[in-house]
DNA sequence: ATGCCGTGGAAACCACGA
């Protein structure tokens, strides 16, 4: 079983793009982020004629993450992290399917650092911590997976120095996904390459792509016992490099299917 | 050190991203 996720910078400005990739590499679960799209603008048709059922939680202009399956029946558990009513950024979806929780995320950006908006980032990892540590207490496998906007380590940027006041790299930040990393999750690229340099996003700016100058901020964490089952993991690099790609690539994990 | 590019929405510029 193969599961993908893909920050597309707005899902209908990404069509093309997303299409083609859906038909070259044909995962079997998609989490998607940054729909930039209103519920009701989602390309429902265009993804169901490419073969997947959908579940999203759109939101005019900003934010928006969605869950494909190919095969496999899929069944919302929630929308919204719990923890503070008055949030209305679409940013969070759990599905479960094949008996395992799938937890689409876009994590929020933060910058400018410090400020309000990385206070809010903050508070929704302090609530996104939360909400892990209730599913892993059911004992069932789970998948977080998304675009973090964390940079875990010095080993996860092209250049650490010029990051180190970044909302992505700062020490809280650091700390915040180390913490959550801690109640048991296993950072399914960095366990099957440890000291590797993976990206999996390069900026639209200054030749990013060209220059290798990239990020590794999209993530899976994977649920005790549910590592044994990793096989495979990777980076489809070579997305980021056609014609109006998203800055980010689609990044992927293969489970032995139980 | 930097929003230089790209997207969406509103309005012919601006907010926002990382």
């Amino acid at each position: 079983m193969k599961i993908a996720t893909y920050n597309v910078n707005g899902v209908n400005g990404r069509l093309p793009v997303l299409l083609r990739w859906l038909e070259e590499t044909k995962p079997d679960i998609v989490c998607l982020q940054e729909l930039k799209a209103p519920q009701e603008k989602f390309p429902e048709k265009a993804i169901s004629d490419a073969g997947y059922k959908a579940i999203w939680h759109g939101q005019k202009s900003w934010n928006g993450v969605a869950i494909l399956s190919r095969e496999a029946e899929m069944e919302e558990i929630g929308r919204g992290l719990p923890g503070e009513d008055e949030d209305i950024q679409s940013r969070y979806l759990e599905v479960m399917i094949n008996g395992i929780v799938i937890c689409c995320l876009y994590l929020p950006n933060g910058n400018p650092a410090p400020g309000p908006k990385f206070d809010y980032k903050l508070r929704w990892f302090q609530r996104l911590t939360e909400r892990a540590a209730t599913l892993l207490a059911f004992n069932t496998p789970v998948i977080l997976v998304g675009d973090f906007n964390v940079i875990p380590t010095e080993n996860d940027v092209y250049k650490p120095e010029r990051w180190v006041k970044d909302a992505l790299f700062r020490p809280e930040t650091r700390e915040a996904y180390e913490a959550l990393v801690s109640q048991g999750w296993t950072d399914a690229i960095r366990h099957l390459y440890p000291t590797e340099k993976i990206y999996t996003f390069w900026d639209y700016f200054r030749n990013a792509y060209a220059r290798d100058a990239g990020l590794r901020i999209d993530h899976f964490l994977l649920s005790p016992k549910l590592d044994k089952r990793l096989i495979a993991a990777g980076v489809n690099r070579d997305v980021r490099g056609w014609e109006k790609s998203s800055d980010h690539a689609p990044v992927w994990i293969e489970l032995l299917d139980k």
